[in-house]
DNA sequence: AAAAAAT
């Protein structure tokens, strides 16, 4: 590895940014917990949201290491400096975009480059990666050329259609055709040609293997939720088959917010040469999601607990993470008895409903979604302000994990805005889970007790 | 354990 030239991006590259815009006049429904949001008025909100989608801005310190010492870094302040091309700028203006965020300045003229270079890239959860990796596809497609020339892959269906629609959007100027390839998306024996293809590794491998999708033209791969797609048994093997078809010369694209020390080392070797951003250690979660805990006395408290916060406070939408589809399914049906409107999305879904559960609450027809880990990475809904954990995240050894963790509360929060996440606790075990997170992450996990209900309610009002 | 695949 030596030779490698490495560069460490300075604050002042940027200059200093004015002060953010504060977000609470985008979001007054947040303000008022005491009245009972009506659905209109969300759905009212949501648009507004919609038209002014990225004022808030987030500052961290990256750090760029380039694979040709030789190469000269710059990054930009506008995007007019990334001279695309006219079409695409306007859809860039046209979906709110101002000014570029720390990944989209420092990634996109490494990405951009010619000739094209491999990135491996980091950056935290809702500071804009998906946007820089469709930038970088929606520039190098060749309209005449009527062949797949990018692939996207990501680990959940959810996502995959987020991102699709993500770059739908700002190639809505350009002739740039696009298709998905999820389950049930694509009919048996369509061929599909498409400039640009997003799916989930299992489709994706089929339609290879069926002679339905060339792969032959392609010149950019992107595996979104790298860490996840390379490093979780069955996305791994299937991420890497795909990646072994791919023509050798294609610019191969890494992203995440998280890229444990492991898999790291192996992205290196499936992304050759790459020219990487990093973030430190301390780094990984945003500061403007706020975290706290509630120590419940046994599983049996954690469903009263949940349901008492739901009757006590008015939460704009959330988000609550359960281990199991089981889990999800009892917990859904509990707390609708009780009163609640929620519903629930995990992979025992068929598409269609899958689909629909994510869309009814995206557009703000449901308030609470219950979920698996389907949900945790990448879904980017802004009107979320409380993500809950209702069990701490664990891997395949049922050791605490930390990057779902991360992943997981980083569902609010987005793009600087304020977010909460609650952790249940219930025993010993789900403590010292929660406990050893929170040390790997460096941020305090607040105390909420749960004896009193009246504490829990002033406590929590405030935040919420 | 969940996800991703479909036979």
């Amino acid at each position: 590895m030596s030779g490698w030239g490495e560069t460490n991006v300075k604050e002042s590259s940027w200059g200093k940014d004015p002060e953010p815009t504060p977000i609470k006049k985008e979001s007054s429904w947040a303000d008022e917990p005491t009245e009972t949001i009506k659905m209109d008025q969300l759905e009212k909100e949501i648009k507004e949201i919609k038209k002014h989608p990225h004022l808030a801005e987030v500052e961290h310190d990256v750090q760029v290491t380039l694979a040709d010492s030789n190469d000269i870094y710059h990054s930009v302040s506008t995007f007019e400096d990334l001279k695309l091309k006219e079409e695409l700028l306007k859809g860039v203006y046209a979906m709110g975009y101002q000014k570029p965020s720390k990944i989209q300045a420092t990634a996109l003229p490494l990405l951009l480059a010619d000739p094209p270079k491999n990135m491996i890239g980091q950056s935290q959860a809702g500071t804009g990666k998906t946007a820089a990796f469709s930038l970088n596809i929606l520039s190098r497609i060749n309209i005449a050329q009527k062949t797949t020339q990018a692939l996207v892959i990501a680990p959940a269906r959810e996502l995959a259609r987020q991102i699709l629609d993500n770059l739908r959007e700002m190639g809505k100027f350009t002739q740039v055709v696009t298709s998905l390839a999820v389950p049930g998306a694509i009919e048996r024996g369509e061929k599909v040609s498409a400039h640009v293809v997003v799916g989930t590794p299992g489709t994706v491998m089929e339609l290879i293997k069926k002679r339905q999708l060339d792969v032959s033209k392609i010149i950019v791969f992107v595996l979104d939720e790298a860490d996840s797609m390379l490093d979780q048994q069955g996305l791994g093997d299937t991420s890497v088959r795909i990646k072994n078809v791919m023509p050798k010369t294609c610019q191969i694209v890494l992203f995440s917010a998280t890229f444990p020390d492991h898999v790291r080392e192996y992205a290196t070797k499936f992304a050759v040469n790459a020219n990487t951003i990093s973030l430190k250690q301390e780094e990984l979660s945003v500061d403007s999601i706020k975290q706290f805990y509630m120590d419940c006395k046994n599983e049996q408290h954690k469903a009263e607990i949940l349901s008492s916060i739901y009757d006590l406070l008015t939460i704009g939408q959330s988000i609550i993470f359960v281990r199991t589809r089981r889990t999800a399914d009892y917990l859904q049906k509990r707390m609708t008895d009780e009163g609640h409107s929620v519903s629930s999305l995990h992979g025992d879904f068929e598409g269609a409903d899958r689909d629909k559960a994510i869309d009814d609450f995206r557009e703000g027809r449901s308030k609470v979604l219950i979920t698996t880990n389907v949900l945790a990475r990448g879904i980017d809904i802004l009107q979320v302000n409380l993500v809950i954990n209702y069990d701490m995240p664990v891997d395949k050894d049922m050791r605490p994990d930390a990057e779902t963790y991360i992943h997981r509360i980083g569902r609010t929060g987005r793009f600087g805005r304020q977010g909460v996440s609650i952790n249940f606790c219930h025993d010993k075990r789900s403590f010292e889970e929660m406990k050893a997170i929170e040390s790997y992450i460096g941020r305090e996990i607040i105390r909420v007790p749960t004896d009193n209900i009246a504490d829990i309610e002033k406590i929590l009002k405030k935040e919420i």
